[in-house]
DNA sequence: CCGTTGGCGATACGATCGTATCGTAAACAT
DNA sequence: ATGTTTACGATACGATCGTATCGCCAACGG
């Protein structure tokens, strides 16, 4: 046997090469040559790795939702506001992890193994914000006869779209903050005052 | 002075041939050649009309959202719901649209002219949910208190996430619907029993 | 009637695409 | 030490990309 390497190391920084250019310059400029440039390899390598570009793309949406999970506030239970402002396009690495989604949504509907990440991402979020609700419920801040599966939806609908408004500059940070919580205002226990 | 066309016409028809491709098969898809093929002309005869590649592409989202009122129920006054129903990817034409949009959202960050296709459409669509609302309020179905500004801009960030959702099957017409209703209810001015 | 002009097709160009096929160097088993 | 196996680079392939450059054909002005 020859030097052993990482392979999943070596696919996750190929991956990550991928997103970077998906990201910036969009799905049709993933090449493997650019791709090899990005990463700092040969292209060669990434065809060893990847024997064709499809498996390539498909195993870079692998880990395309775990880091909604790493821009969650630390604390134990995180408040639904906190949860929710997590998963707005925020910081550079947020932003590109959106734009990284939003170029591959076309190819989700082609692609069934693309399309199951789509959905296991949508259904943890689902089950995060409707856990995060039910919390919230319990402890008296949010108003006990609203359905959490039904309020993850349309928070999820509404992270979403206000993060394509703040992609596209339409609105500000601030704004698209102030219009979040005046949705989520609608949503308190009655009795309480705001925030 | 040979035979006269209709330059306008032409554009058009190449640009419908655009979108048709993006739409199902992705911006990366859309190539002279394809486009060519797609239109039934030449491919030298979309160069006669689009010198670069980049026009064309331009020039292919400035109808974009003019499609949007052609959605609108036929009424004087459409009814709110009506309104921002017109907005979701029904039918296979709206569907086929968000599909563009989404596909040149990643290039209306990098060039202005799309850039500015994009905000003019979100401005007009604000403008007319606006009014909306605000009709509304005159006829005492919605709640008086609130801002027609803000509320067009969270219904237009809610209508693109889930139209998000219906694009990508995570949830179907009537969920989708469902949800949109609850949230429309909560605006609903207090005496009113729902609708 | 003929020359000019614009609509349009055909083709050629170099670049880059995705894939296939090599060669070589390194590391372990025997 | 030798052979086998794997990581990796290099190169070649045909296809297609975007663009440039032709030539023909139709139609109108003179």
């Amino acid at each position: 046997m020859p030097r052993l390497v990482d392979h999943e190391q070596r696919r996750q920084s190929i991956a990550e090469a991928v997103r970077r250019i998906a990201a910036d310059r969009g799905l049709e400029a993933v090449s493997l040559g650019q791709v090899a440039a990005e990463a700092g390899i040969s292209k060669g390598l990434v065809q060893h790795y990847f024997p064709a570009k499809d498996d390539m793309l498909r195993y870079a949406t692998t880990t395309l939702r775990e880091r909604v999970h790493h821009h969650l506030p630390g604390g134990e239970s995180p408040s639904l506001r906190d949860t929710v402002i997590a998963l707005l396009p925020l910081d550079d690495d947020a932003r590109a992890e959106a734009l990284v989604a939003n170029a591959f949504l076309s190819r989700a509907l082609k692609d069934d193994t693309i399309a199951a990440r789509f959905r296991a991402g949508y259904t943890q979020l689902h089950e995060l914000l409707a856990a995060t609700i039910a919390g919230e419920q319990q402890q008296g801040t949010l108003a006990s006869e609203l359905s959490p599966r039904h309020e993850a939806d349309l928070l999820l609908a509404l992270a979403a779209g206000l993060g394509d408004t703040l992609l596209l500059g339409h609105r500000d940070t601030e704004e698209v903050i102030a219009l979040l919580d005046s949705h989520l205002a609608r949503l308190a226990a009655p009795g309480q005052t705001g925030r």
